[in-house]
DNA sequence: AGAACGTTGTGAATGAGTTCACAGACTAAG
DNA sequence: CTTAGTCTGTGAACTCATTCACAACGTTCT
């Protein structure tokens, strides 16, 4: 089955609203509901479901809690699957305590900082270890995403160290693109362009708008 | 003129890549240059460079500081363009923090959040206000960009009152999609969202890598 | 001067993503 | 049982973005 990107970043989003509803009690959705909560057309989410390969009934729509089963099956991340933070600066904590608080199902195997005021604390339930233990880190904690907080000089280095132990996916807020060999995927999350974009958009005049990605 | 988005998001990256080679003391560049950098085409490169007006020469490729030159006047912030935060938090911190020290051509004129812990202190030069000052704050300071880093459940609330307050531009770091009424431009960067497009591509075997967006 | 090379600018082709539009399916009401 | 109404599933149309491919050009070398 091929997923395009983009569907996976909708399943994402619609998967918050059929939790609040499904707490709410509600069993049935429209997909003009999901339409209307994430600013898309409703043909856009029956075309999504449609790739996903989840069906529903005339009248009666989808089923709240079929559907969650359904993108859990294809978004919730396998037990094998850690995570490793390099750079546990302010971006680097403040992750971590995010993900520690709202994200429990992706643990945060380690931290790596090359500060040594920093190496041997525990932030949020996650040990910060000194820089070389990285590879080893990685090897024998099942660690197959890297998330990548360290400063720009510093991004590529540590993109191919992750790459050379063996990581499987990046996320990195380096405001540089990192090159992986193929088989790796990167996403670069590049908020100083975000917020150029912003506010070369809100200054003319900005007709629509965007999420994420 | 009619920049689509994307461009905007290439063309500040390209901005980075020309300011290190003119410190570099680099006077050209080909498209083959810059494309390399961000694992694009060069066609693209022209392309985009095609879209903003800017023309280079055969055998010599562009000028880094003319193309420079022009990039900025599309994307630098005219001074009356000020940004607000809203959520001292500590992603909202962190942000101040880079923003003040990485992006001085960005000055985010105020803080505000609602714990009384943190109002009228003084955030990297950036002073924290109560919630009640933001109306006057964005009237007063020529405020036209703000940035949502609340939780979830004041993030609509909270774009609500910017945009009464007259906002034009908000990026948001709540997992949420904000709905503002057509001007209002918002790019919601949806950092969870992110994090689980990279879990699903590093396990099935992903082909491409992408750019923020 | 003329030829050879490498690059730009861009129309046209291709490709990806989104929306349209409607047949078929299901429900509820009469 | 039949009719009216609403929604799904989806081929086709459409829109937007990317890539191709090549004429035109500037530079350098002979
Ligand atoms: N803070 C923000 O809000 C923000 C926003 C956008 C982008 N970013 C980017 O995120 C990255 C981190 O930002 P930050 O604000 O947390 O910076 P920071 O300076 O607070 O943290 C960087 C951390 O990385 C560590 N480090 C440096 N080199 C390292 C290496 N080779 N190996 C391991 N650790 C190393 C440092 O010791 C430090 O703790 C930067 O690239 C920055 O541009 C940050
Ligand atoms: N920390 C991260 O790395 C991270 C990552 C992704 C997304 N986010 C999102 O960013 C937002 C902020 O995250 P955080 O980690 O900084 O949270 P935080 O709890 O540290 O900070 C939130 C701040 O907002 C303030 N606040 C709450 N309601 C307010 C209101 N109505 N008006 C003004 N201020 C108000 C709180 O006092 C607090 O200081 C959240 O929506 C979170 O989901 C954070």
């Amino acid at each position: 089955m091929d997923i395009p990107n983009r569907v996976i970043g909708r399943l994402s989003a619609y998967r918050r609203h059929l939790r609040r509803w499904l707490s709410e009690g509600r069993e049935q959705v429209y997909s003009h509901d999901l339409a209307t909560q994430e600013g898309i057309t409703p043909a856009q989410v029956r075309r999504d479901l449609m790739t996903i390969g989840y069906t529903g009934s005339p009248a009666r729509g989808y089923d709240v809690h079929g559907l969650l089963t359904r993108i859990g099956e294809l978004l919730d991340p396998r037990p094998d699957e850690g995570i490793i933070l390099i750079g546990a600066g302010r971006l680097g904590r403040a992750m971590l305590d995010y993900l520690a608080a709202q994200h429990p199902e992706y643990p945060v195997r380690a931290a790596i900082d090359n500060d040594p005021e920093l190496v041997g604390r525990v932030i949020h339930g996650c040990r910060c270890h000194a820089d070389g233990d990285l590879e080893d880190i990685i090897r024998d904690e099942q660690v197959t995403i890297g998330i990548v907080a360290v400063p720009a000089d510093s991004a590529q280095d540590v993109a191919d160290r992750l790459v050379r132990a063996g990581i499987r996916g990046l996320l990195n807020f380096a405001p540089v693109r990192l090159r992986v060999p193929a088989g790796v995927y990167t996403q670069d999350l590049d908020i100083a362009v975000s917020l150029e974009k912003v506010a070369f958009l809100a200054r003319g005049q900005a007709k629509a708008q965007e999420t994420h990605e």
